[in-house]
DNA sequence: TATTGTTATACTCTATAACTATA
DNA sequence: TATAGTTATAGAGTATAACAATA
């Protein structure tokens, strides 16, 4: 049983995938401008936080952003210390990515802060293990 | 009866929160590059779009930026001929911004291709509708 | 030859501060 | 005085193209 127009949800729902953008810009915003950073460092030391160390490529791949990009992010990140670039253990081309020690404990008040002041706090239990099914079935792109 | 320990829950859902701002810059980015603009203006575009038009302000808040980015982005869109700055009928220091019938025919294309391509298609109608009221929650900060 | 990462370049996005015109 | 918008400035994010070193 159809009770909502199929074509008016899709665009409703398009409206949140802006709506979306926007919000968790300014959520990221608030966390970041929290630790000196901005959204987009913030995104980047949670991943490496997440995933512990990796190549500044596979981070590129992470970010969904250009290899040059994610270059001058990391020369950025690496001017304020928070990482550091390592030779790969056996192909000399690459780089690995690491947190330093100030990386690390920013990364810890990121994730406290976070975890305080979630967005998903409004949330119940029940509504939380919902949201998480749709986000991974809409966000698939696989 | 909670099967999924909350903390890390939580946690996880912040590895989405990080991710749909990843998933989301790129959505709109290819919606973007398919009409040639960046995904800002894409979604300066939409906002213009939905709301017809609009004041500087309006769309800054909208936006969440400053007023003074807004006037930049503006300034770009008018530019390439695809918004108008028009004089507000009573408030002579304000300015209505107007999508021009290039803009229009622009924003069409774009509300067609998202149709087409969308990343809810892969839901199924019910899901959508959950989607929808997971979202409202969640994202509403009053 | 292909891949990893960097550099040079050019644009867009972004906020802050100082400003103009109007309310 | 306060508000709407602009300008100047500076830094961050972004991709493209050309490049070096290595696989």
């Amino acid at each position: 049983m159809v009770l909502v127009d199929d074509r008016q949800l899709t665009e409703e729902l398009h409206d949140y995938l802006f709506a979306l953008r926007t919000q968790v810009h300014a959520e990221l915003k608030d966390l970041a401008r929290e630790a000196g950073l901005t959204d987009t460092q913030t995104d980047a030391l949670w991943r490496l936080s997440r995933g512990r160390e990796m190549t500044a490529g596979r981070l590129a791949e992470l970010l969904q952003c250009d290899a040059s990009t994610a270059t001058s992010m990391i020369d950025r990140l690496e001017k304020r210390g928070l990482v550091r670039r390592v030779p790969h253990p056996v192909d000399r081309r690459a780089k690995v990515i690491q947190l330093t020690p100030e990386g690390c404990a920013l990364r810890d008040r990121v994730i406290e802060h976070t975890t305080e002041h979630s967005p998903f706090a409004r949330l119940d239990h029940e509504s939380r293990l919902r949201l998480r099914t749709l986000l991974r079935e809409a966000m698939d792109r696989s």
